[in-house]
Parts: C-alpha cells; structure tokens; sequence
DNA sequence: TTCAACAGTTCAATATTCCCGAACTATTAA
DNA sequence: TTAATAGTTCGGGAATATTGAACTGTTGAA
C-alpha cells in the first residue's frame, strides 16, 4: 500500500503549520497524539463518527505539515508526533496551541 | 457607514484565531500592527496589489477573531492590534506565531 | 451648497478548498 | 482462496475564498 511522504520541516511554511492546527479535529488529533504516541488512525480518531475518508485526509494534512509521522505496521499506519522536529522548526509554538486548547 | 462589531475573546474559540493567523497575508498585517499599531486598512495591507474588497474581508476577519480592533476615523478606518485581549485569552500564542514568522 | 475624490464596505459571481460516500489496495487470519 | 480489517484514493457536491463592480459615507475644493 501506499509508502508516506514527510516533509523536511525546513520546507514547511508557517501559514501550512497554522493552518494544519486551525481545525478541531486535527487539533484534537494532535492533542491525542502528544498524550499518547504511537496511535493507529482509528485510535488517533478525535471522535468515532468521523467517516474514514476525511480522517485520512486530515492525518495525511498533518503530516503535509510535518506534524506527525506514519508508518505502516501489519495492517495498521502507525502516527506519531514529530515534536522534536517541529519544536526545532518553530519553537514554543506547538506549546502554545497545546496549551490554550480545551475551551 | 458601517460600524464594527468586535467580539469578547472568551467567545474566540482557538480554531477561528488560528485560522485568522494561518494566511500569509493577513498574518504580515497582524505582524505589521504588532509593529507599529494604529494603521489605516490600506496602510496595513501586505502589499499593494491585493484587491481592496479581498483586503477587507481579511481585516473582517482578524476582527472576528479577536485579533484587530477597528475605528473609524474621518473616512479611513484605523487599526489597532487587541493584544492584551488576545494574550489574556490565549496566552503566549501570539507570540510564538510572531516569533516564527519570517522564513 | 454641490461636486469630485477618497477610504472602505457589500454584493454577487467565480474559483478554490473541503468533506465524505464509494470503490479500491494491502495485510492478516481462517 | 476467502473474508475481514485498516486505511487510501477518487469524484462530485457543499462550503469558503477571492475579487470586480456598485455602493456608502467623509472630506476638501469650486
């Protein structure tokens, strides 16, 4: 199946950072992720209704942003947060989103 | 003419900010009136060949997200960066953007 | 007083992006 | 093999964004 691309951080803009982390799902997703590293699609799910599609779209987001990284396990993808490449690209910032989530 | 309508920051959710700085253009003007606070709307656009209808539904939006305030003075409309509201509402965020801004 | 120029908004049409069902691929277990 | 599982990809409709054109309100000049 399909072998993921991930980009050099250097090559990820601000505003496609930004943009990754504006979205509820995804930022739940992230959240989840930082908390729990190393989760399939499904478990990395920021809710069980999410139809598959566009949970794949949003992970495949995610790591367009160089947020996180996938691998293939038997039959599962396996997610986890590229924190230190990120932290390295744009310091304080995954911080700060992380911090000010839970409205 | 029309007068602006700006929101508490406790009705901000974290998406719409981030979504607000996640645009090159408008994240250049924030950074502009992060500078130099108090500036018209043309003089707080990115660059001069934006469409000015384009550049003030982007200023309508950093207004709805919390991030500009808006008056009006004689025919221009003068803006100013809400940031101690801001940073009252998400803490350490705004810095972090603007840090990083700048590739 | 007009009147024209200016600063910006609003509207509506187009262009772009996003979401999600359906079809597909790959892996595993039976 | 076959069926189930885990996820991707594709395509079309829904939602957003962009922008030219028309409009509102303000000011300065004739």
């Amino acid at each position: 199946m399909a072998r993921f691309t991930h980009p050099r951080l250097e090559d990820v803009p601000l505003d496609l950072a930004l943009h990754a982390l504006a979205d509820p799902n995804r930022l739940g997703m992230v959240a989840r992720l930082a908390a729990t590293e190393r989760l399939s699609c499904t478990d990395a799910a920021p809710c069980d209704t999410i139809p598959k599609s566009t949970l794949s779209n949003h992970l495949k987001l995610l790591r367009a942003a160089g947020l996180i990284e996938t691998t293939q396990a038997g039959r599962e993808m396996i997610n986890t947060l590229r924190r230190a490449d990120f932290d390295r690209r744009f310091p304080g910032l995954l911080d700060a989103v992380l911090a000010n989530r839970i409205d």
